[in-house]
DNA sequence: TCCACAATCAATCATAATCGTTCATAAGCA
DNA sequence: TGCTTATGAACGATTATGATTGATTGTGGA
């Protein structure tokens, strides 16, 4: 068996159930196992594939470690939800401006085929967009490693000479008195400006962040409509004259 | 068999088939291991097939993509060993602007400890330099989903404010008339650039570009220093008045 | 929690397969 | 005959492979 065969016999196996097992490998190729170890190191190298303990799986998956992976899990299909909600809000050729973030991420696969220009200072959103063939500036900046988030003054200069017809904002908290928090004043300032150059700004949140206050204030709720999955009563109260869409997860 | 009828034999094997090896050839048609050895070779080089070690695939729809997977592991050795010397020319708590490529790629493991400010156009490379935990920039802009380089007026734009102590570029071919080149106009400014805002530049190549001439002009060869592993003596010749750096790979 | 055991890993080495090159021979052609 | 081209064999060089080793990591029980 020729090593290009094995290699695309290994991507055709890994794509069909996700994950390999080496001791799988070597029984189904007859290789030895220091072969099919070479083979793996060889497809990771040209991110083919992602090494892990006793096997391999897709790429880009669990790509931004535990900070975020595990973050994208709670609530995840809420998120999904709002983010398909928040997808119906965006037009034909529309300049979108995605915030980083887990909720923004989940917007992506939603966006396809909608002809847009997507600028984001999302790391891991750059690329997921590209797989979806979407046009993508990226802002640039220094990156916050645990968020994979592009921030600081290159960042905010660079937001400068957009525009968007929609901004959609992650948020760590939202109240009736603080507004949208959310805990780093950096990231915060970029929310910011991606408002203000914005038509409309959404914020997506799941119910979590309901009358929570994260340390940096980004704006008052009504600078931007509130998408959110479920809120409690009193949250509700709280926020009644501001304007909130509310998405029912099934 | 005549030689064409062996031609047509191995393309009618190999579009049915998708892999042919040679061991198989040399047994079906008789001919010697030498003799088909050469029908490869001059199969390939008229673009009917790719070779691989042990026989042949079909080309262009090549299961692992040339773009990247084959670009970043053929002459991995050399520049590792070419990243490694270039390392050496950075001074601790320079800033560093590093191009986007497989070469420079290499570099990153080598700048660790160093208290560099990096600057990349190169989406692998800002992820590999937070693995390493150097403060790292990115430039943003459009990004190219083939190579993941970033470039583009933004690209530009941002880039101006920056000034560096080493800028590292990865080319695709020097010449001694026609100095340093690279397929993509967009890149060729980027490195452009880059070069002017840096005090040294280094562009880094291995012994395959020597006296290639790649589509896009990106410098004068006494703009930069050239770091490369071999070259041949009449590449060498050409080059004797400029200022090249020749690394010996062991 | 800690420890021990099993599985997996990276690194190394020797071997086998394959490669490019060279040279000599054979075949085709004027 | 003299010339070119195709072929096959032989060689050392390169590359892929498989087995081995000691280190690392995950797992399950005390």
């Amino acid at each position: 068996m020729l090593t290009n065969e094995r290699h695309a016999y290994i991507l055709g196996l890994l794509e069909e159930k996700q994950t390999v097992k080496i001791q799988e490998l070597v029984e189904s190729t007859g290789a030895s196992e220091s072969t099919i170890r070479r083979d793996l190191t060889d497809l990771e190298q040209s991110q083919k594939l992602e090494r892990v303990f006793g096997g391999a799986i897709l790429p880009g998956r669990n790509l931004m470690e535990p900070s975020i992976s595990d973050k994208s899990t709670r609530f995840l299909k809420e998120k999904i939800r709002i983010a398909e909600y928040a997808s119906s809000l965006v037009q034909q050729g529309d300049s979108v401006f995605l915030d980083a973030g887990t909720t923004t991420f989940q917007l992506i696969p939603f966006l396809k085929d909608k002809d847009l220009v997507v600028v984001t200072n999302g790391l891991t959103l750059v690329e997921a967009l590209n797989e979806q063939g979407i046009t993508t500036y990226l802002t640039g900046g220094l990156m916050k490693p645990r968020t994979g988030a592009f921030v600081g003054s290159h960042t905010i200069q660079a937001l400068q000479n957009y525009r968007f017809d929609v901004c959609f904002l992650g948020i760590n908290g939202f109240h009736p008195d603080y507004g949208y928090t959310t805990p780093d004043p950096e990231e915060a300032a970029v929310k910011q400006l991606a408002s203000l150059l914005a038509r409309k700004t959404y914020a997506l949140a799941d119910h979590s962040k309901a009358n929570k206050i994260s340390f940096a204030k980004i704006m008052d709720l009504d600078r931007a409509t509130l998408i959110v999955d479920e809120i409690t009563k009193e949250a509700n109260a709280g926020l009644q004259k501001k304007t909130i869409v509310k998405v029912v997860t099934p």
